[in-house]
DNA sequence: GCTAATCTGTACTTTATAGTCAAGATTGCC
DNA sequence: GGCAATCTTGACTATAAAGTACAGATTAGC
């Protein structure tokens, strides 16, 4: 249960876009140069962001990067989605093996129950999260989190 | 954000070896067929169980695998950080790169404030789910996942 | 129209994960 | 002791993910 890079950058990069404000844009050498990832790289994960839908670029010069939609209008959830597919899906269990008593794929398995718990907790963050929630410091952040109802919020206060 | 291969036959594998009940074993090429793995993976896998300390190992004769303290004791979260190490440590944010207004990598990062929320609510549920809980059916099962406090167990009622 | 800056797509290389294999060590039983 | 069933270990191969390279297409400005 990691973090792909994709992820990791891909997110990184977008809130880089996103700081640029309404209508800024960013080419692949100054978002390279800001995530410390080569040009080559950041081409690729700015490809995915496309087809994603959340950033639109432009060619030729003058071209550059630029956020599809307002900031508060693009949903982490759904981003990380794009980047890096979900934890737990329907077909998730049509591709695993194993047959007897736990595993019968679709009848009866608590195991799949647990899955499913675990990624509806994920969701429940990052569903509520927009890329205007990231595009502060991180304790404005921090602070946000804790507005989240249940246990993500009050446990991250310690 | 994905189970690995060892996150998701290692929790099978054990589960399996909790159905054996108090004291009851399992060997590898049983366990290897009831999960549908080749016995060398389910000898892989079953490693990382027994230097997690869930598992203990007989050798020889009449020898397999039993849980090494009673299903309530383990815990699940404890499991899944062995097979697969968990989603957002602290040292996270020392191996990627990327200096600049966002990830200052220990100074000021809103996306670090974010995995850390999502991590906090993997724990959340992870933390409470034992191996006894998942030795009942899938419907048992989800009736225990609706017991958690918080969004997992309400949204999972739909 | 030319040029330089930019994105786009595909193919390639490198690295990590998944999965296999075989030789060795331990134990129960006769 | 000898045998067969079993776990243990490290090295090996295969596959997927991460990261790079490059040739092509588009655009702004002159
Ligand atoms: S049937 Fe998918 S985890 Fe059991
Ligand atoms: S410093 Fe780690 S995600 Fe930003």
């Amino acid at each position: 249960m990691k973090l792909s890079a994709n992820e990791e950058y891909g997110l990184r990069c977008l809130v880089r876009i996103g700081y640029a404000g309404e209508g800024g844009s960013l080419t692949i050498p100054e978002i390279s140069q800001a995530e410390g990832v080569s040009p080559s790289y950041a081409a690729k994960i700015l490809r995915v962001l496309r087809k994603g839908g959340f950033v639109k670029a432009a060619r030729g010069k003058e071209g550059g990067y630029t956020l599809a939609r307002p900031a508060e209008a693009i949903v982490i959830g759904n981003v990380i989605d794009a980047l890096g597919g979900r934890l737990f899906e329907s077909k998730f269990c049509d591709s695993h093996s194993g047959q007897a008593a736990i595993c019968t794929r679709s009848v009866d398995c608590s195991v799949r129950s647990l899955w499913r718990a675990v990624q509806v907790a994920v969701d429940h963050v990052l569903s509520k999260a927009t890329l205007r929630d990231l595009l502060q410091n991180e304790e404005d952040m921090n602070s946000w989190v804790r507005t989240i109802p249940g246990p993500a919020g009050l446990r991250l206060v310690q």
